[in-house]
RNA sequence: UGGCCUAUAGUAUAAUGGUAGUACGACAGAUUUUGGUUCUGUUUGUCUUGGUUCGAAUCCAGGUAGGCCAACCA
């Protein structure tokens, strides 16, 4: 039966089919994947899809993953993102063979360059990029080779050596490819190769002032790690003749490409370039804004990484452009916070209610299970008086039918204390109600219930005396619009403008032992964690994601 | 309008010429000291037109739709 089992969960993705294929012919005797960021921002979730696919392979495989930054374009790239791309990768639990760099290469690629003008297949070309770009053509229109082209190797050479020697300014020649003006493919038609930045890099300082292009430093890193598969996203399949171009002219170790669909997932963005806009624009806070879809920012929020990389094993590897829901990442997280969570007591709303037949001036102390999911979860204590608090929303004065809660005359559980009854109603001179008169059942007490009542309704509640003061920071998705990338216009007018909502809680003292690896279930409500903001004075939650409501649905529905 | 990629349920993803399945969602019910969780059931799908074949989601051709490509970005 599980052996049954066990082969249908088998289906593997179209890459894990090549890699079998190529292991079973003996094509290659191990895999070797890697994961090439380019270092000028933070990862998103949709890295995160690459990072598990990537990584995945190696560790299915019994291969090895290398974590290469790809940081030829010195004036976009910054040390702080190469940090924060390597603490995600470790968050979300996963290690690198080897921590490699593009840059790391760039002597060995300037050699790759010069084989490529010996062999006559690149030149140096004096053309402005304006010129360049009209030279090139149209996809249906042919592009034309220019005057340049015809340099002579010992030339190109000597121009290829001036041009690393820094005797021109940026733009005044670039090095390019010498392949085919006329292909449909705009990439073969003379493609740039190295350009002329007299810029600061990160890693290799001033040591160079030129720089290789993505099609002239991509392959070739991957050649030169001798990565058996490298993988990316479909935006990318026209490199690739390119890619294998350069590797066969240059008769190097044949990586070879294969191009997945990238992760897009509604009413949010996934380019690095607009979360970018999003920071600097004040938008959000920060990278790690619990808003952002980056993994900074989805940690910070709550999400752990193995609700991360379950959502990515769910969604799939494919070639067709999708839109994934929110809420299947939602799932997931609720599906692991569910049975780690430590379930506390906190009214946001709260309206009093008094217990009129308990004795004033006694408390005593209940208990009740940290998590009902986890027999080993263990207990803690809460204290119960004569006043405390519930939730506005749980009374009514005159509830529809299928309302549960209390109402006028009505009986519900105080979840882990008493039943209660609902016995009158207190309101002020405007008929607001102030406060709620109950009387308990004292045999109904929780643990050893004698009443044989039973009641439809558990509220949660909180001691008056006791309550303790909390921020609550309540986020709803970042965009109004499913799809903010495909909309017209500006992606920034597409902003929820309700995204982020401060709220104060009233929490049961147990809350005071929070820490900030603590996930709570605020009962009822949904699933917090402690933000970095908290202080000695103030503790400041997260909701990372709500509960699923049944009775909201139900009150939609009329 | 040149080339390339893709098309299976609301959203994703399997079925590799032989019974269209799974997950999420939606809907209905059971259980429940969280209207949570759990469990059960229901619903909805092969873009289109031809062809090959005993048999097509799958192979072929045409069409249609969506995406990508003309950065000294990656």
């Amino acid at each position: 039966m599980s052996e049954l089992k066990k082969e249908e969960e088998k289906s593997l993705n179209f890459i894990e089919e090549i890699i079998e294929e190529d292991l079973r012919t003996g094509k290659y005797q191990s895999v070797l994947t890697r994961f090439p960021p380019e270092p000028n921002g933070y990862l998103h979730i949709g890295h995160a899809k690459s990072i598990c696919l990537n990584f995945g392979l190696g560790l299915k495989y019994g291969g090895k993953t290398n974590l290469r930054f790809d940081d030829t374009n010195p004036v976009t790239e910054e040390t702080e993102y190469v940090e924060s791309i390597k603490e995600d990768v470790r968050w979300l639990g996963f290690n690198w063979a080897n921590e490699f760099y593009a840059s790391d290469y760039f002597e060995q690629l300037y050699a790759f360059a010069e084989k490529l003008i010996e062999k006559g297949l690149a030149y140096v070309d004096d053309s402005s990029s304006e010129q360049i770009a009209k030279e090139k053509g149209t996809p249906t229109l042919p592009g034309i080779r220019n005057q340049y082209s015809e340099r002579s190797i010992d030339e190109n050479l000597q121009l290829f050596a001036d041009m690393r020697a820094g005797k021109y300014k940026d733009g005044e020649k670039v090095l390019r490819a010498k392949i085919d003006m006329a292909s449909p493919n705009m990439h073969l038609r003379d493609p740039l190769m190295y350009r002329i930045k007299h810029a600061h890099h990160h890693r290799t300082g001033d040591a160079w002032c030129i720089y290789p292009m993505y099609d002239f430093a991509h392959g070739q890193s991957d050649s030169i790690e001798n990565i058996t598969h490298s993988i990316c996203t479909l935006e990318f399949i026209p490199h690739r003749p390119l890619y294998d171009w350069c590797i066969e002219n240059l008769e190097i170790f044949p990586s070879k490409q294969y191009e997945f669909a990238r992760l897009n997932l509604n009413y949010t963005i996934m380019s690095k370039r607009k979360l970018l806009q999003l920071v600097n624009e004040n938008h959000v806070t920060s990278w790690d804004d619990p808003r952002m879809p980056t993994i900074s920012g989805l940690r910070r929020r709550g999400y752990t990484a193995e609700s991360i990389r379950e959502f990515c094993d769910k969604i799939g590897v494919a070639k067709r452009d999708n839109l994934i829901e929110f809420g299947l990442l939602e799932f997931c997280i609720r599906e692991h916070l569910n049975r780690i969570a430590l379930r506390r007591m906190v009214v946001f709303n709260p309206i009093k209610l008094i217990i009129t037949n308990y004795p004033e001036g006694q408390t005593e102390q209940l208990s009740s299970e940290n998590n009902p999911e986890d027999a080993d979860g263990g207990v803690r204590s809460i204290p119960f008086s004569r006043e405390i608090f519930i939730e506005a929303d749980d009374f009514m004065e005159n509830p529809p039918k299928k309302f549960f809660r209390l109402a006028p005359g009505q009986k519900v559980r105080l979840k882990s204390a008493y039943i209660i009854q609902c016995d009158e109603v207190v309101k002020d001179v405007n008929l607001n109600v102030t406060a709620i008169h109950c009387s308990y059942i004292p045999e109904s007490k929780s643990g050893s219930d004698t009443s044989g009542l039973k009641v439809q309704g558990t509220l949660h509640w909180v001691n008056a005396a006791d309550a303790v003061e909390v921020e609550v920071r309540e986020y709803d998705r970042l965009f109004k619009v499913e799809n903010p990338a495909s909309e017209e216009g500006d992606f920034k007018d597409y902003i929820n403008p309700d995204s982020l909502k401060v709220v104060t809680g009233y929490a049961e003292p147990a809350i005071k032992e929070a820490t900030q690896t603590d996930r709570f279930q605020f009962m009822r409500k949904g699933y917090y964690c402690l933000d970095k903001d908290t202080t000695a004075e103030k503790l400041i939650f997260n909701r990372t994601v709500t509960l699923k409501d049944a009775w909201a649905k139900e009150v939609k529905k009329g």
